[in-house]
DNA sequence: CTGAAAGCGCTTACAG
DNA sequence: CTGAAAGCGCTTACAG
């Protein structure tokens, strides 16, 4: 367990100096008093070369210091062979930031999960050894976080968060909704069904919300439907029962699904209010929307890493970014028209 | 930066006891004469549910305990769009099993990279944060890690090594290598060419070394040729020229490049001696191997945390998994039958 | 210009 | 049974 280091109390003794003036050496003598002549300092630099001295991290974080670590804590785990496809990007921009910023990246994936998800506040988190933390996942506890920010924690959300103290990057769910509904409209739709499971996200309120301002503002006459899983083929085709001639779902796996079972029903459109990359039916791309999520990851560590050195004023705290309506093949003119 | 904590002399105030006594709670007693009354380990109980303690990992850290921290090391990025594809498996296995151990994991993005890798061995590596490492990337300095070993750092390497010292955990590729000329065999080859990079990685030389007993055991016999990136092409036509009916390639990518080079020309099969997952040429899916990648991951984390535990006897800290030879449809029958 | 000292939050013998 | 003390490796005022 215990590996034999080399502290700077070796490097002391090697370069015949004493321990507080290694670290002076070390950090650039921050005390403006402490001026190193050029010569002990290049004594202390060939001993530290030498000997290989490595900060024990442990040590200076216990110290005060930063430690340029960035907490990701995931709600779900984001590496698995069903969220990889989701998470990938994400990750990807997440690396992408921490390798720029010079940071090391502190996955939590040992946060018990209670409950169907982890648990960001128990006993044996160890986000605190992180500078700062990233929070994924849609089902998220925002009381939670917000304790966390208040105690002075720096904490940047991916995606929406309604808590006003919590900082986030999201994505303008309300204006892509429009955006797609607008398409549809121009398409020859009139009215539209969304089934959605009982969901408060954020970002689900987004979506419901942008629809009922489409419906107000006669874009389009959406009818919103809770529904479970299993019911999800069965609502869709009701809804192609009430005349009905676009079914838009929460996200890509549920289109699909409703894709499918109105395969041979061409009067109807399917969209999904979510991203649809790599999502198709009967070799049909699923209409929905792109969502800039390497780009989420940079702004969100980007953010972060200004949080943690005190630069972020509070008012750009909040970020949504714009996405792009994927228009897909699912999403076809009302009267049945290929286009 | 400094964010106001609870600590154990907090607690200890509240509960009126010392701040021996809450860490004596919170680590069960480990020095057999400590026996603390269940009333005051409930005093001590309650005041750390109230006041929701959370160890300082630094700290326990710097007083010689483990983390449950398992650092993640890789020569190039892992994330990345053009290498995700790769290490996706790996990291989903990683992720998997950290979560299984009740681990956590520090990716370190941080490490500079000098001369086209990262230096595993900087003053700036925050690796000891973690209890061990696990180590990703043909691209590897052997000597490095082996000097972390002897210092009794715990590593494990994903792929094989030739330093006896560094534990790991690879894939059988000479096993693969020999199965995949066994089946060309079958399929009416003879003669064949083997397109490399002048790499001296340990499973570069592994499939050179088999490719040399095929040949002398009279399996197939075997052309090796080195081969820069622009010269591919050209090679791979001189091979037909030669009426060799078989281009053996390092990988998937260049296996695809020489298929695309030759795709009029039936007469000549392709295969990689890697990973084909996802490549295709003309719609076929390229002849290789398939890697148990997630399972490697699995296997390796796991090492490792024995490692860290003392457990794992020196003898077993060399593993090679067995993979599994694709057939795919570039390596078809050598007179140009489709089978 | 440089050293001695206190302190970060924890663990672990060692005394009472 | 429980507290006082030393120590992990570092930083940072504070004295010389």
């Amino acid at each position: 367990m215990r590996t034999r280091r080399v502290t700077q109390r070796e490097i002391a003794r090697i370069a015949g100096v004493s321990q507080a003036t290694v670290s002076a050496v070390l950090n650039g003598s921050t005390s403006a008093t402490v001026r190193i002549p050029p010569a002990t300092r290049e004594r202390v630099q060939r001993a530290l070369e030498q000997a290989r001295y490595v900060a024990d991290p442990a040590a200076r974080r216990l110290a005060g210091l930063g430690n340029k670590i960035l907490g990701v804590f995931t709600y779900e785990p984001a590496m698995s062979v069903e969220t990889v496809d989701f998470y990938g990007p994400l990750l990807t921009g997440i690396e992408e930031s921490a390798e720029r910023l010079g940071c090391d990246l502190l996955f939590l994936t040992a946060s018990p999960v209670v409950g169907g998800r982890r648990r960001l506040l128990d006993r044996r988190t160890r986000f605190r050894l992180a500078d700062g933390c990233l929070l994924l996942g849609q089902d998220m506890d925002e009381q939670e976080v917000a304790e966390l920010v208040a105690e002075g924690y720096p904490c940047v959300a991916v995606g929406r968060r309604e808590e006003p103290s919590i900082p986030y990057v999201g994505v303008d769910y309300g204006a892509l909704t429009l955006e797609l509904l607008t398409r549809a409209r121009a398409l020859g739709h009139r009215r539209a069904t969304y089934l959605h499971a009982d969901r408060q996200t954020p970002s689900a309120l987004d979506r419901v919300e942008a629809l009922g301002r489409a419906t107000a503002g006669g874009v389009l006459d959406v009818r919103t439907e809770i529904v479970t899983d299993d019911d999800l083929e069965r609502a869709a085709r009701d809804a192609a029962g009430r005349g009905e001639t676009l079914v838009l779902c929460e996200n890509a796996f549920t289109a699909a699904r409703v894709g499918s079972a109105l395969v041979d029903d061409d009067t109807v459109s399917v969209a999904a209010l979510g991203e649809t990359e790599g999502h198709a039916v009967a070799g049909r791309q699923v209409s929905g929307f792109r969502l800039p999520r390497t780009r989420m990851a940079h702004e969100a560590l980007t953010l972060l890493h200004r949080i943690i050195d005190g630069e972020a004023a509070p008012a750009k705290r909040h970020r949504l970014l714009p996405g792009r309506v994927e228009p897909g093949e699912t999403l076809r003119a009302a009267d049945g028209a290929s286009r």
